[in-house]
DNA sequence: CATCGGAGG
DNA sequence: CCTCTGATG
């Protein structure tokens, strides 16, 4: 199984450019593609986006117009399709939607994105405190019943100092704060998770995923890697290949984040 | 002396334009340029803009932000430029300015738009009243020294039946309501001024120099004629010719609005 | 169906 | 520096 992951600042948009959202999706290999900040309602998509023959759209759009919104693409149609992770303050945030797909729940996570000082950086923390437990419980539902789980999406942290070009100057930013760094830890060390494109690449800065649209940071390089493929061990165990779509390899850029994408021998 | 009047509706998007506001300058034959709704500040556009070779520039930017605006430019220089008609409440509305140029008051006037049953029209009615009076005494000093006047610019009223397409549709509509229509017969017959372009195609449909973006208005010719040329009578009597530069023939489109230029021989 | 501002990112 | 609203036209 091959599943891909990609932020696409506004699903819209992604969509309207040449080489954009739907080249990327006709030419891609991945069964499952999960989106986050969709940012429309299923009437302001057009056909092609809400049904691009061979796939299965799921689409969990947010209560605020123009905001947030996740959704799942998937080849083999889901058995079970959940959207939100019973919070009612994130229920219909547009963040989180699941699927069980050949035996496996695959979700797609957009995360708040936070900035320090400001409620929205308060929203962040909310959403982190809620979502730990319910990550919890999930990995040992699906142990339980010996399923495999991956939440893939934007979480808008970056790890370790490895995962972001500059961190000294981000140390005080939210999406690199001591607080969100640990708690991403707690995702892999109390809830046992895995970050499957680092267990792939233990060694390397990045691979960023994120490069912000301000000056030069793409041509510099000077990106975020706050795209994961978080994974039960089951699961990760089975990752043989990961790979982020940068624009210049993969055609013209057309959201700020590339897609992230990883095979499964599953 | 050629005088060209044109709504631009937003100067930073027109000047942006390949074939846009600053080609149009560069090939223009007009000595004096009336623009309105530049919606822009002086800080907010490029030097080519504020100081093309060869012009000189007066901006009247407005108030609020992204809003109205109006600009004088000229190639002779102005021997005294007026921002406003002495009436408080519209001196900082970028919605009038005039200048002295070679003997002949030249004005750039952006008459508010009007929505019925909106204290937008509200507004309209109040920039009429407080317009008319002004625009008499403007008529009485200038006859007094021999001084000759046009205002030109977005009027925002569609004089007669001819001025418009679809006149029984709009009978209701801002922009050509009785009242609008007698308001302007007013600055005609008791102010003393000639609608010059009417006067030139006294027995023509339109020449329209409005279409909104909306549908295929322009494409069908569904135009409104509401920006005028409205001198005085000796001024007018010098008129030879006009001409409404609407785009297919003058190149491509950079604004809802298309240029009104006059020849006058003085 | 454009332009613009401002929020969000 | 992008994508969205919503006001305005």
């Amino acid at each position: 199984m091959i599943i891909s992951t990609v932020n696409v600042n506004g699903l819209r948009a992604a969509a309207r450019k040449e080489e954009g959202f739907l080249r990327w999706l006709a030419a891609t290999d991945a069964d499952v593609v999960c989106l986050q900040e969709t940012r429309a309602e299923r009437a302001q998509l057009p056909e092609e986006v809400i049904a691009p023959p061979g796939w299965h759209v799921t689409l969990a759009p947010a209560r605020d117009k123009g905001r947030a919104g996740v959704a799942l693409y998937s080849r083999i149609r889901p058995d079970a399709v959940r959207v939100g992770f019973g919070v009612e303050e994130f229920a219909d945030a547009g963040r989180y939607v699941e699927a069980d797909v050949a035996g496996v729940t695959v979700a797609s996570l957009y995360l708040p994105s936070g900035e320090v000082g400001t409620p929205r950086q308060e929203e962040k923390e909310r959403f982190m405190a809620a979502f730990l437990p319910y990550l919890v419980g999930l990995r040992e539902r699906a142990g339980a019943e010996g399923r495999e789980v991956v939440v893939c999406g934007d979480w808008n942290i970056a790890h370790r100092e490895a995962d972001l070009r500059n961190w000294k100057a981000n140390t005080r930013k939210s999406g690199f704060l001591p607080e969100e760094r640990a708690w991403l830890s707690r995702v892999f060390d109390e809830a046992g998770y895995v970050d499957v494109v680092r267990s792939l690449f233990p060694d390397s800065e990045g691979p960023y995923s994120w490069w912000s649209y301000r000056g030069k940071a793409f041509d510099n390089d000077a990106g975020w890697r706050i795209d994961y493929h978080v994974a039960s061990p089951g699961l990760a165990a089975q990752a043989k290949e990961a790979r982020v779509e940068r624009a210049a390899e993969y055609g013209l850029r057309w959201s700020d984040h590339a897609p992230v994408t990883v095979h499964y021998d599953v």
